[in-house]
This record gives structure tokens, C-alpha cells and sequence, in this order.
DNA sequence: ATGCGATCTGAAAACGTTTTCATATATTAT
DNA sequence: ATAATATATGAAAACGTTTTCAGATCGCAT
């Protein structure tokens, strides 16, 4: 690899005069500055980040910490925020916290050390003593998908309760009233805005709520396949089941399917987090979507406006689901033919 | 953030005693050890990366380059990635190359630039010069998915060949006979072998093939979306599909579910990759599984052994697909009740 | 002629590590 | 006692950049 004592040494300028004309600082004679530029090119010269790091405290590197790379919805955050750095020059370290605190922690700490410009972060729960002296710090830090309970911090999220309450309300529209819940881990405040949402519909209907339909999984699939196995067993099963993200209804639908039970004569459900393949399910899935791509993309931008700003106070950006009414809860009378197209 | 020279201040030590206990070398006085590490706890200090990278060419960073993040597949390599690699004390400096060389040549330089340790990639296409010469460079390099043609690299995919061979002849053991493939590019190995794999099973069969049945897509949602709904307005429709990946089979299925159409009655379908979710379609998905996470793993395990042993001879590792028999190819009489547990 | 900005350029310091080299002390063998 | 080795430590160089500092050259006004 050539370094740029190479390129001094073949344009026969000094170290100083090549990292000016990289840098496109004033003051270099026009002379000077094509011979260095021909001599980056005829020895293929890229400067070393690394080094550039070291000595320039200047990072061409974003941390993203996620819980869960498999989960498609932060695959498609993660589209989002490549998307918008990409255009900077900035790539991305990733890496995945599995819902551990150690590891996110860890990571963190590995972020730091690799002297990133800042960092996106999915936070395994609200309170993190790591995550908060990191901000202190004045690194700058984007949440994504919850929020941090007392740090003040950049935050983008869909609206977890609106959207919840939409779904509840679809059900009781439709007629159902023994409505059930899987809810999320309560640690987080997704889990919690959701859990509002499905309160506040049912309170707004006059609906009781029976403590045996509540239910709590871990956002994983397989969390979502035990809990509907033993749901389906209950003396009194309801007739609908709102499921708090999109693995966990994975689980759900198999472990239904499974029972050869029917959907929605059975057991309606609905699932927060929309997926492309919800069409061709059996039945179509009705759905909440959240702008998954969308919330990559803001995270992103409010992480550059930040690092060029570093001392504008903390927002927080909430963005709106979308109901997506498929067959799932017995909304539309025939099972395939009647979707528009949904391709996208 | 505190330097090791502050800890070599606090400890009353030099930097290089510092150093030496940081990384575990001999001859450090027990006492002089202690007093370094209580320094390290009191400042909670952690070492620059950056700086370690640069000054000792050992680097904790690995890149890896995706031609398609979005791709649950790879999805489910990274885990299998990072599960090894994160053992071993190394992060993931991941990229998506959005199946475009330009990017994918781009982040490869810039791989180079961060000095990772090596570099992981599904390549957009079988030859490339730029990986190429990184490889001939000494970098180590696993290539996953595909072959690249001409160069002698760590490789590790699944038997595309023989995996679509089974599909194929799962479907003419059900009696059809006019089969339709959707099939990959055909630039990528995994595309041409897929291919392979049918006209194999076909041949065996004795059954001539119909050039309107071949169709090309880009391994795209989209591209099966539209193809599908050309393919449904065929005069002489085919009995079967086969889709040579996941996410165009989602674009299929969507399709075909849009047109109206019944699966397997009037078309039946076999995917080339399992998901999760396959089951809870309509009708459950008979695919061909691929071991992803353990290519992951297997890749992952190649690189560090090739960073330990450099200059071992580039071996290739092809791992077993497996056919998961479900509903949409009219095989199994029930729709839903019939199988086994699948949930994982 | 002298002084003074403006325009250029290179030497050297700095970033935070690791590693080489030299040296000092303790231990063992002659 | 002396030499030879093993053990222990610090000073300084090195990694590849950027940036500060000090000069050098030039044009131009005094």
C-alpha cells in the first residue's frame, strides 16, 4: 500500500504539501498540485483512515448497535441509515446486542474505542449508565425505536400507542370483544406504548379487560409459538389476538396453523409491524405498519445535524403507522383476489 | 478519555511497563502489574483501537460485503458471522454493495483503508479485478454464496445444483410436468448452477425444455412480481415454478395471490431457500432449505484460520441443502394440520 | 531601499499505541 | 570473584496522517 511519503517522494513535494492538496487547502501552486495529484493516481493512492483517525480525531465511521439483526425491521432501518451516510462518505461498524445488556454495553464501549462519529442505538432497555455518560461525553447519539427514560438524547420512533390503538379498534369495529394481547417485554418503552394502545381502545369501548388475555412475550418468534400453544388451549379463548411485533406473529401464525385452527373464524389477528410477505399469508395479514426505512433515514439525518451541532438540545421524532387492512380479522369478505396490488 | 499514559503517569510507571502488561508479556514485576492494572480500574481506562491498528497492524475489524442486506438470507449469515467472530474478539464492519460493482470495489478500498483483517463477501459478480488483487495482496479473503472465477479464494456456499435438482424432481414426481423456472442472473454462479440443477432433473426425466418457460429475474421482490403476472397470462401456462430465491418467491406468491390464482391447483411452487414464515403462507411453501447461519459460521471460520495460516491453499466448502415438503406443490393432501412442528 | 501583507512550502510535532533497543539488577554457573 | 544468563524497566522510534510553526518568495505601497 502506498502511503503518502510515497506520493511526497514521487511528486517530490514534501509530506505537507501532498496533505494539503487531499485536503483541498488554499495556498498550493498549480504545478505542485497536478504533480502530486498524478502521482496519487499513477501509485493508486488512498490515504489511511486510520491513521487520518488517529491524528484528525476526524471519523469517517457510524456505530449502529442493534437488539436483533435478524428482526427484518431493523434491516430495513439499517437500509435507511446506510442510505443517508453512504451519501456522506460515512460507512457503518455494526453490530448486535442480542438483547443483552453486556453485550450492548460492550459494544459501546468498542464504538468509543474505535473513535466513531457517533452512534445509532436500539437500546436493550430505558435505562443505560453506559449509554448516558457516552452522551454526556458529547459523543453524538441517535435512539432508534424506544425511548431512554431521563437522558436527553436524539430519538425517532413510530407511534407505538396510536398505532396499537388503531389496531384494537379495528378488531372492535369488526365486531370482536374477547380481544387478547401478546404483548412485548414491558421493559421497553415500546412494549408499553403498545400496551397503552390497547388499553385506551378498550377503555374507549367500555371493554373490560381480563387480566388471563394479557400476555407478555420477548419479541421472538419463538416466545410468540409457545404463548399461542397455550392460548389456544384456554376454556375461554378469544376471538382475537393483537400481537406487539412482527417475529412474534411469525410464531403465532405457525403455532395457530399448527392447532388447525382457522384464521379469522377461530381467532382473528393482527400483528403491529407490517412485512412484504403479509399478502400471501393464510389468511393476508392484517397489519400496523411502521416506516421502518423512514425511521433509518431520520436517525441518520439527526445524527449528522447533530455531530455538526453539537450543542442543539435533544428532539425526539415520533412517526405515524398505517393500518394495513388485509383479511387477518375478518375485515375483508373474500381471502385473496380483493387486495390492490401490494407488491411494495 | 483516558490515555495509557495517564495510566502510566498514576501507576508511576513508563508507558512501555504500561503496554506490556496491557498485552500480557513476561518479565512485569508482580507489583508493578498491580499497581498498572489499578490504574487501568481507577481510570477505567480502555485502549485506542485506532491507535493499536495503526501502530501494530493487529487489527480487531472485519469487513464484510453484502450484495443485499435486505436478503434475510444474509441476514442470517451475519449471525452466523458474528456469532464466530465475536468470540474471537473481532467486530463487523458490514457494507451493502446493493448489488452494484462500483459500490461493492469502492467499499472493498475502503476496507483496505480501515485495515480490517480480513474481508468477508458475496461479490456482485465472478470476476472482479479490484478483490482480486486485494486477495493477491495477501489480504485474507472468504468469498460466500458464489464462485468467483479465476481466483483462488476461501469460498463457502450451499449445492445450488443439486438443491434445485431436488426441486425439480420433487415436482415431476408429482406428476408435472410443464415447469416454468424464474431463475437468477445468470452472471452469478448461483444462478447458472441453480439452472443447472433443473435442466439436470429435467433431463433425467426425459422431458424437453420449453424456452418460454425460462424466465430471468434479478433475485429481486420485484422482478418476481412482474414476471409472475407476464407468466400468469401465458396462453399454455406451466402446471409448476420454480423461483430460484426467497425474495423473489415473495413477489411471486404475491402476484399469483393478486391474479387470483390457486396454489398448487392452478400453479404450483417451490422456492429456493427457506424462511421462517413458510408455513403460515397459502399454501405452506415447499422450498429448498440452505444451511445459512452455518455458512455464516463455516465462512467466518475460514478467514480466521486463513488470517493464522496464510498461506494454506484456498479450499471451497459446498454444504448440503435439504427439501422441506409442504403444501404448494400439491404433495400433501391436508393444507395446514399436516406438518410437523416447525417453528424453528 | 524598506516594510508589509499575501502566497507558498517544508520541518517537525502530535495523535495513542507497540516494539526495539539499551540498560540495570538479580540470579545462577564457573 | 567473575562471567553469563534471566529478569525487569524505561527511552525512543515507529505507524501514516494532519496541523502548527517558521520561513521563503513575491508583489506592492511607502
Amino acid at each position: 500500500m502506498a502511503t503518502i511519503k510515497d506520493v511526497a517522494k514521487r511528486a517530490g513535494v514534501s509530506l505537507s504539501t501532498v496533505s494539503r492538496v487531499l485536503n483541498g487547502h488554499p495556498y498550493v501552486a498549480d504545478e505542485l498540485r497536478s504533480r502530486v495529484l498524478d502521482a496519487i493516481e499513477a501509485l493508486n493512492y488512498r490515504p489511511n483512515r486510520v491513521a487520518q483517525r488517529l491524528r484528525a480525531a476526524r471519523s469517517h465511521l457510524v456505530g449502529v448497535i442493534f437488539s436483533d439483526v435478524k428482526n427484518p425491521f431493523y434491516t430495513l432501518v439499517l437500509s435507511g441509515i446506510e442510505h443517508i451516510l453512504s451519501e456522506q462518505g460515512l460507512s457503518v461498524l455494526i453490530s448486535n446486542s442480542n438483547t443483552n445488556q453486556d453485550r450492548e454495553d460492550n459494544f459501546t464501549a468498542l464504538m468509543l474505542a474505535e473513535e466513531v462519529a457517533g452512534l445509532i442505538v436500539a437500546p436493550v432497555q430505558e435505562d443505560s449508565p453506559v449509554l448516558a455518560e457516552v452522551v454526556q461525553n458529547g459523543l453524538p447519539v441517535a435512539v432508534i425505536d424506544r425511548r431512554m427514560c431521563g437522558l436527553s438524547v436524539d430519538t425517532v420512533l413510530a407511534d407505538n400507542q396510536s398505532g396499537a390503538c388503531m389496531a384494537i379498534r379495528h378488531l372492535i369495529q369488526l365486531g370482536h370483544r374477547r380481544i387478547a394481547i401478546l404483548n412485548g417485554p414491558q421493559r421497553l418503552t415500546s412494549g408499553r406504548e403498545r400496551y397503552a394502545g390497547f388499553l385506551q381502545a378498550m377503555g374507549e369501548a367500555g371493554l373490560d379487560i381480563d387480566p388471563g388475555l394479557v400476555w407478555y412475550g420477548d419479541y421472538q418468534m419463538e416466545s410468540g409459538y409457545t404463548l399461542t400453544r397455550e392460548l389456544l388451549r384456554l376454556p375461554q379463548p378469544p376471538t382475537a389476538l393483537f400481537v406487539a411485533n412482527n417475529l412474534m406473529t411469525i410464531g403465532v401464525l405457525n403455532a395457530i396453523h399448527e392447532a388447525g385452527c382457522n384464521i379469522p373464524e377461530d381467532l382473528a389477528v393482527i400483528g403491529f409491524d407490517d412485512v412484504p410477505w403479509a399478502v400471501s399469508l393464510n389468511p393476508p395479514l392484517t397489519t400496523v405498519a411502521q416506516p421502518s426505512f423512514e425511521i433509518g433515514v431520520r436517525a441518520a439525518r439527526l445524527l449528522l445535524d447533530r455531530i455538526a451541532a453539537p450543542d442543539r438540545p435533544a428532539c425526539t421524532t415520533v412517526l405515524q403507522t398505517r393500518l394495513m387492512v388485509r383479511a387477518s380479522c375478518g375485515a375483508a369478505g373474500r381471502r385473496h383476489k380483493t387486495q390492490q396490488s401490494e407488491r411494495r
